[in-house]
DNA sequence: AAGTGGTCTAGACCACCAT
DNA sequence: TGGTGGTCTAGACCACTTA
C-alpha cells in the first residue's frame, strides 16, 4: 500500500541532506552549487531548489548570502546535535536525549483517567472532562533530569482504544507517539512558557535534589493543525543539569522605512 | 536621501499586517481572502501574495489550511503580546517590554573596555583582545527585573567612534543598536543557552531578591549574516516575574517515507 | 564583467475540503 | 462541483559581491 506522491521539492530536500551529511559540500569551504546548477542537477526550475533551500535555511542548516552563495552553516558541523535540539522540532524529550547521544530510560509514576480539574481551561474542557494523565520520570544514566506530567482528553482517543487509555498511555514512551498511534492526531505547534522556580519539597525527591534548587519548569500545550488542543504538559527539568540551546532568528525582518 | 526599492513582497505584507490589525479579517470567522483574490486586489502575483503568506505564516501571524483558507491565528488576537515576544524576534529586552507595554527602566552599572578574559572564546578572540563591556539593570515600575552583561568586541566599533566606545555603548540602550550605529553591523541569529540557576548573593540586590531564589539565566552569543561573533551576552531574570513564552513549531515536515 | 542569490510574473495542474 | 491552498514551470530582471 505505498500510495505516495513525494513533491519535488521534498525530495530536493533529502537529496540536499543527504550530500551535506555526506560531507560532499563542506570539504570545499561549505559552498552549495549555485541554485541554476543545483536545478538542472535534479532536473528542476529554480524555483523548487529555492523552495527547498528556505525550508533548509529556516531550520538552520543553511545560510544564503546574496551574491556570493549558499553555504553549510558551519555551527552544525561543529555541534551536529543542534539540529535535532528539542527547541527547534516539536518531539518529545525522550527523543531529543536520544537524539543527544543520551539513553533515556522513562519511569511511569501514574497513569489514569481523571476529571479534567485545574487543567481543562488549557485544553478547552469543562472541569468535569476527563483526560488521560500520565507522570512519569525520565533518567539518564541513572540520574533523574525530567518530571513531566501530561494530561490528554479521553475524547481524542478513538473509540476502540479508549476503554484501555491509562495502559495504552502509560506503555506509550512518548505523548507524540500514543497520539498518532491511538487519536490519529499530529501536533502542528505547541505554546510553552518557560519559568525558573525553586524546587519544591514534592518533587525534589523525584529529581533527586534537595528542595528549593533551581530548576527550568515548562509548561505547555500542544495543538492539532486546526487548533484542537491535544495534550498539556507541565515539566520540570534539573537545572544543574538541563539547559535549552536555541536559535533565534527575526523571522519577519521588514527594512526600516521611517526616513 | 530617500533611496527604496521596498520588495512587493514587503509590501503585500504590510498591508496584510494593518488589515489584521485593522480587524478587517478578524470579524468574519478570521479568515482572509483567498490567495487568487489578494493577488487581485494588491495586483501583483499570486506567487507574491504566497511569499508574503509564508512568511507571515512562520512567524505565526495567520495559519494555513489546504482546502480550506487562511485565518489570523486566533492566539494571537487572544494575547497580542505573543507578538513581539523576545522569542520571535532577534531583539533587546528592553525593546521586548516595551511591546509588552511595560516602560522599562534601564540603569547603566558599568560601561568599560576592558581584555575580553573569559568571554574571549565565545567571541572567537584572544584573551587579552579589547571588549567593550556593558552591565546594566532593567527595571519596570520600579522592580528590577533583568541583570545583564553584554560584551562586544573593541574592533567591530569604527574608527571615528572607538575612543569613545565605552561611553557610547552606556548611553545606547540597546546592544543592538548600538551595533547598527557604530559598527555597521547587524544581527544575523542568536545562539541562547537557557538555564536556571539559584541566585546568587552577589546578585540578589541588584535584582531585589533574596539569594537562593529561582532565577533564569540566558547565555547567548549574537552573529552576524557571515557569522562574525557580534556580541557575547550574560542575563538573569527574576524567576518570579519574567518568564518566557515561545511557539515552537516543526520546520522541517517531511513526509514519512519508510512504508 | 561575471556569477550569485533576491524578486516577480503568468500560467498550469494537483490535492484537499466543503456542499 | 467549485473553491481553497500546494506544487511546479520557464523565463525575466534586479541587487549584490568579487575579481
Amino acid at each position: 500500500m505505498v500510495r505516495r506522491n513525494v513533491p519535488l521539492v521534498e525530495q530536493v530536500i533529502r537529496e540536499l541532506l543527504a550530500n551535506i551529511d555526506g560531507g560532499d559540500y563542506v570539504l570545499s569551504s561549505g559552498m552549495l552549487p549555485s541554485e541554476a546548477e543545483l536545478a538542472r542537477q535534479f532536473s528542476v526550475s529554480r524555483a523548487t531548489v529555492r523552495e527547498a533551500l528556505s525550508k533548509l535555511e529556516a531550520t538552520g542548516v543553511v545560510i544564503r548570502r546574496q551574491g556570493i552563495g549558499t553555504f553549510v552553516n558551519p555551527f552544525l558541523v561543529r555541534h551536529p546535535a543542534a539540529l535535532q535540539d528539542w527547541f527547534e522540532e516539536a518531539h518529545g524529550f525522550v527523543d531529543a536525549l536520544r537524539h543527544l547521544g543520551r539513553n533515556p530510560d522513562a519511569l511511569v509514576l501514574r497513569a489514569q483517567v481523571q476529571p479534567a480539574g485545574q487543567m481543562a481551561h488549557h485544553l478547552q474542557l469543562q472541569d468535569e472532562d476527563l483526560v488521560v494523565v500520565v507522570e512519569k520520570v525520565i533518567a539518564s544514566a541513572g540520574a533523574p533530569l525530567i518530571h513531566s506530567v501530561n494530561a490528554l482528553p479521553l475524547a481524542l482517543v478513538s473509540e476502540e482504544s479508549r476503554a484501555q487509555a491509562a495502559e495504552l498511555a502509560g506503555a506509550c514512551d512518548s505523548t507524540y507517539r500514543f497520539l498518532e498511534e491511538y487519536c490519529h492526531s499530529r501536533v502542528h505547534h505547541q505554546q510553552s512558557e518557560i519559568r525558573a522556580v525553586n524546587t519544591t519539597e514534592k518533587l525534589a525527591p523525584l529529581l533527586a535534589c534537595r528542595p528549593g534548587e533551581a530548576c527550568l519548569q515548562v509548561e505547555e500545550v500542544a495543538y492539532s493543525a486546526d487548533l484542537v488542543p491535544l495534550f498539556y504538559g507541565l515539566n520540570h527539568f534539573r537545572g544543574d543539569t538541563v539547559s535549552f540551546r536555541q536559535i533565534r532568528r527575526p523571522t519577519l525582518n521588514l527594512t526600516n522605512m521611517t526616513e
